[in-house]
RNA sequence: CGGGGUGUAGCGCAGCUUGGUUUAGCGCACCUGCUUUGGGAGCAGGGGGUCGGAGGUUCAAAUCCUCUCACCCCGACCA
């Protein structure tokens, strides 16, 4: 491609509205452009480095035996409804009315559909198996879209569907799903974890997400180096070291309640301020109720966060914290304590507080607190447990070494359904002990777009962004210092040609301009190979090859290019 | 939805507090000519704006007031 016949417009400077690097390289290298909150075209460098991904990934699923559908975007209410989704997905989904008052909405995702069109054709165990995919636009009218291409309202999904007859099936998908997923990353060749995850309103047993490794990632993830263990923070499973928490057997001496004045102490870090005392040594009662309106105490330790996913898994509802207006025992919110408590609130102790003596907790009463509290006298506990996030410092619950954290940004899920859809979308078979019985499904979604601006958070630096070669949108960018030098330009258009005869993809640039803005646009577009003509040219007919990954640069003579070409083209394949 | 903020040329911004010497300006980008051409060149000339929209106050509005729309940031929420 010659750069005068291409459009690739590229800016200076960063556009006002990017927060994160990959929405403003993306946008300053010419590869999107905003068209309204979230929602992003693509321009041809864009749509070529996509069209990369999505080969890379449809290779995969075609390997691991999914198999390529297209369904459409809008889709009826009728089987949202059905599912109930169409009401709890709430606000998030586009929804849209026709000119007969039928409702529609804009697929935010595609189980309902898949399952209902499986049911009309799926009808016997012999026809399972199987696993549909596709690659589709989906649209999610999200809260607050930002960060580019991470969180659009409009993006491109891969979204595959497994049914199988039986458990076996699935867990067999789910692997092959696995595996390819592991592929497809490793493929386009960046750093990734595979983690534990939480399955959330989609529904099933468990879930692992993909996360690509990047210092502006989203989600954080907990990690062990020893054993495997990787887990996302909001399941992280954790052990507590020694001397972190109170050990039971030491006895210290059990001292007296005190209560202490604390005016408008309201916050642990207030308190560790006004009475000089670690937050390790306050109780933190956090109080939530669940839609029922009951209510539940969690003792944590100062220094520690409640994990509202943990704790809802643990008592089986959805829960919210409570606040001035909706709690009904009129609790004093920044004084709460363990003791002294409304009796109907059940009390739960995190082990980050186990064993420990002589503790400040609030006292109930607005501006007071109390000393020297202890777990059997002062208040009680119906159970123990683990509740909160963990922290730096914090052990592996499989081998107890210490764990890692990290950040990432999620690229793909994959869940066991189980039933959950079929049963309602009543997408059933007939089984070989002539049984009618639910599919047993799968759903496996990779974001195609969020994957582009994740090689980009992962994979840039100060002069723009470094592609791998996988997905690069261009193998070579040819740069002619001085176009007027004829010799120079007539070399280099020879050059070429020999890149497109041997089928290099290459980007040619023909530009009359200074040779400084070639440089800088094809480090910023991220080019992998930069092939100059310039003065070594015209000295001894020396071709300089860089690279934008950092590696050595090479001085090539003409001659030699042809077997250079022969060489970069294998490492390619 | 709550809190904060911004809309002025393709992009990035100044001007607004205190209305009129501003014919709306600057940098980048764009066009023409000449000189340049190994890391975002120089000189000269040029094009491009209903100052987000509607209404109002005023002799006079980018500037003040009201309404409205869009966008951004923080939070709750989420693949």
């Amino acid at each position: 491609m010659k750069f005068s016949n291409y459009f690739l417009p590229t800016l200076k400077e960063d556009p006002s509205d990017s927060d994160i690097i990959s929405h403003s390289l993306s946008i300053r290298a010419g590869l999107i452009r905003k068209v309204a909150s979230g929602i992003y075209a693509f321009l041809p460098l864009g749509y070529k480095i996509l069209k990369k991904i999505e080969n890379i990934v449809r290779e995969e699923m075609n390997n691991a035996n999914a198999i390529e559908i297209f369904m459409p975007v809008m889709q009826p209410a009728e089987i949202w409804q059905e599912s109930n989704r169409w009401y709890e997905y709430g606000p998030e989904m586009f929804k849209i009315v026709d000119r007969n008052e039928r409702d529609f909405c804009l697929g935010p995702t595609h189980e309902e559909l898949i399952t209902t069109m499986a049911s009309a054709d799926i009808y016997s165990y012999k026809d399972l198996p199987v696993n549909l995919y596709q690659i589709q636009v989906k649209f999610r009218d999200e809260i607050r879209p930002r960060y580019g291409l991470l969180r659009a309202r409009e993006f491109i999904m891969k979204d595959a569907y497994s049914f199988g007859a039986t458990e076996e099936d699935l867990d067999k998908d789910y692997e092959a799903m696995y595996d390819a997923y592991s592929k497809i990353i490793e493929r386009i060749g960046l750093k990734y974890k595979v983690v534990e995850a939480d399955s959330g309103l989609i529904g099933g047993k468990f879930s692992h997400e993909f996360m690509i490794l990047a210092d502006n990632g989203e989600e954080t993830i907990v990690y062990c180096d020893k054993c495997g263990y990787a887990a996302n923070i909001d399941n992280a499973k954790y052990s507590l070291k020694k001397s972190s928490h109170g050990n039971k057997n030491y006895v210290n001496e059990i001292k007296g309640v005190e209560e202490i004045y604390t005016p408008n102490i309201k916050t642990i870090e207030d308190l560790v301020n006004f009475l000089h005392q670690p937050s390790q040594n306050i109780i933190k009662t956090m109080v939530v109720k669940n839609p029922q309106d009951k209510v539940f105490a969690f003792l944590l330790s100062g220094d520690r966060a409640l994990n509202l996913n943990k704790v809802e898994k643990f008592l089986g509802t959805s829960l919210e914290l409570i606040n001035e207006e909706n709690n009904r025992y009129n609790l004093p919110i920044g004084f709460i304590g363990p003791a002294g408590l409304n009796k109907e609130i059940t009390v739960y102790g995190d082990y980050t507080i186990y064993g420990k003596q002589n503790l400040i907790s609030g006292a109930n009463k607005v501006d007071y607190h109390y000393k020297n509290i202890n777990s059997q006298r002062d208040f009680q506990v119906k159970d123990w447990g683990n509740f909160s996030y963990p922290v730096v410092g914090d052990l592996c619950e499989n081998c107890r070494e210490e764990l890692n954290f990290d950040k990432g940004i999620e690229v793909g899920h994959i869940f066991k359904l189980g039933t959950k859809y079929s049963e309602k979308l009543d997408g059933k078979f007939l089984d070989s002990d002539g049984k009618l019985k639910p599919y047993i499904m799968g759903c496996y979604g990779i974001g195609i777009t969020r994957m582009l601006a994740a090689v980009i958070e992962q994979s840039h630096d100060e002069k723009g962004i470094i592609w791998p070669e996988s997905i690069a949108p261009f193998l070579v960018s040819l740069i002619v210092t001085n176009m007027s030098e004829t010799t120079l330009k007539d070399s280099a258009e020879d050059a070429y040609e020999l890149l497109l005869k041997n089928k290099i993809e290459v980007l040619y640039d023909d530009r009359d301009i200074s040779a400084g803005i070639k440089f800088k646009d094809s480090d910023l577009t991220g080019i992998p190979i930069k092939m100059i003509f310039g003065k070594k040219f015209l000295q001894n007919e020396t071709i300089d090859i860089e690279y934008r990954d950092g590696a050595p640069k090479i001085e090539l003579k003409f001659i030699d290019l042809e077997n250079f070409i022969k060489k970069i083209k294998k490492s390619d394949e």
